[in-house]
DNA sequence: GTTCAATTTTTGGTCAACCAATTTGTAGGA
DNA sequence: TCCTACAAATTGGTTGACCAAAAATTGAAC
């Protein structure tokens, strides 16, 4: 019955000072190129702490709203994005990411992935991929557990792939996948066989440049260990 | 002369502890589960101040590597990701996106929310990008910038996508578009009349839910926002 | 020998004071 | 009148101390 009341203070500080920013930008009394007030003047203003202030405020230059300048002030960068209703907060809630969303995107963003290493690859990369698929070869047949290896192996077609953004996303949503892989246990049985030998493909039309046969392989490979792990999941409930 | 000797400094102490901190992980020190060090021994140990300690956690958590719990200690919560030679410190890097990157990612993920929102767009939906298009076309028609409410329309077709994901991906990327593309000054000229048209059409094919469709005109959307903005930064260089 | 509760210790969270760099204001000289 | 040099005020950066909550420890009761 308290926890009632506790709901509405779960609002961290942090959220509310970033609200406030929030809503002065898009109100007009703040615009692209402004002086921020002070952090000390914030902080009274909103009656909390000058460490909360500086949390949103670094919170708020992750995203490329703020820009502070050390000993000078801190202004505004990013346009008019803030003002497009709630958006903003929604992005820190990543976490409640749906499993099946999770594995749509990573289809998507691994499948051009390995599309554009077939095209941009360089010896070098080559090279990288091969070790990275020795090393899951060689615990899969140790029977040893791969998932990292399993991964660093799909990371280094991201590098070869030569799109940094492409990678740097990537790299967001691998915690997420990894967090739900270790969860179903995909390790046992022989999937991990399966797996090694679509790797294999996959190098195969990277290296010989076939863009759009590596993109298939890759979609058809992430399509299996879909339907692995679902599987897994029903055999869970039952 | 002197700046050479500030580069090598330039290594911030929060990025110092980041590599500290991978470091143990990546050397099995620290496996996914362990309890880090409190801040006080991790900042006594480094020789630096806990507030730089807690400045690298934040960052880390940022990214799902780790998960701080109150009064109780910090845990590893990535797995193996971490191991992966130098990756994570690269994710921090995400401002140095060179523009062709950028916008080939936001192809990739524009294209396949086109596709989904196409699929799963409710009556709800189609009011919601029916109204930015609206507010889209007002500004239009009087002349007025309108960046953020291009960008607006974009996203409620990702929220129409229904995949949470990939809409907390285009959200972190699209304060990087807005400061390339308010840095090119798009919004000269009768630009924006024929981005209303594509809006309208690729509206359109979501509404009648055409998902190839609705992703080709997405895509040959943005095809012409890119080549747009690659004449004005040739004009730049003359 | 085991269990449970009280107490001590450790933890991350918060705050107020201090520091160095920058900016701003001002007075003096050309 | 304008410019320069200097000082005062303001800024974000950093530190150490304190707080409440969670863990770990201890010891008494059974």
């Amino acid at each position: 019955m308290l926890k009632n009341f506790q709901e509405i203070a779960v609002e961290t500080p942090v959220d509310k000072i970033i609200g406030q920013i929030r809503g002065l930008i898009s109100s007009g009394q703040l615009n692209p190129g402004d002086r921020l007030p002070s952090e000390r003047k914030l902080a009274e203003k909103l009656g909390v702490g000058r460490t909360h202030v500086r949390d949103a405020i670094a919170k708020l230059e992750f995203y490329g709203i703020l820009k502070t300048l050390p000993q000078s002030g801190t202004i505004v960068e990013g346009i008019g994005i803030t003002a497009l209703e709630g958006l903003i907060t929604d992005v820190l809630k990543l976490e409640k990411s749906e499993f099946v969303d999770l594995v749509e995107t990573r289809a998507l963003l691994e499948t051009q992935a390995a599309r554009t290493a077939a095209k941009r690859r360089t010896m070098e990369d080559i090279i990288n991929m091969k070790n990275a698929l020795d090393a899951y070869e060689a615990k899969v047949r140790n029977g040893l557990p791969a998932v990292a290896e399993d991964l660093l192996f799909h990371l280094t077609i991201a590098e070869a792939g030569r799109n940094t953004v492409l990678k740097s996303l990537m790299l967001i949503i691998t915690p997420d996948i990894v967090k739900n892989f270790t969860k179903l246990d995909v390790c046992k049985d022989g999937r991990f066989y399966r797996s090694l030998e679509e790797h294999k493909v996959i190098l195969k039309y990277i290296v010989n440049q076939k863009p759009e046969l590596a993109a298939k392989a890759m979609e058809d490979h992430l399509q299996d260990v879909t339907d692995y792990s679902k599987t897994l999941k029903m055999e869970d409930n039952h």
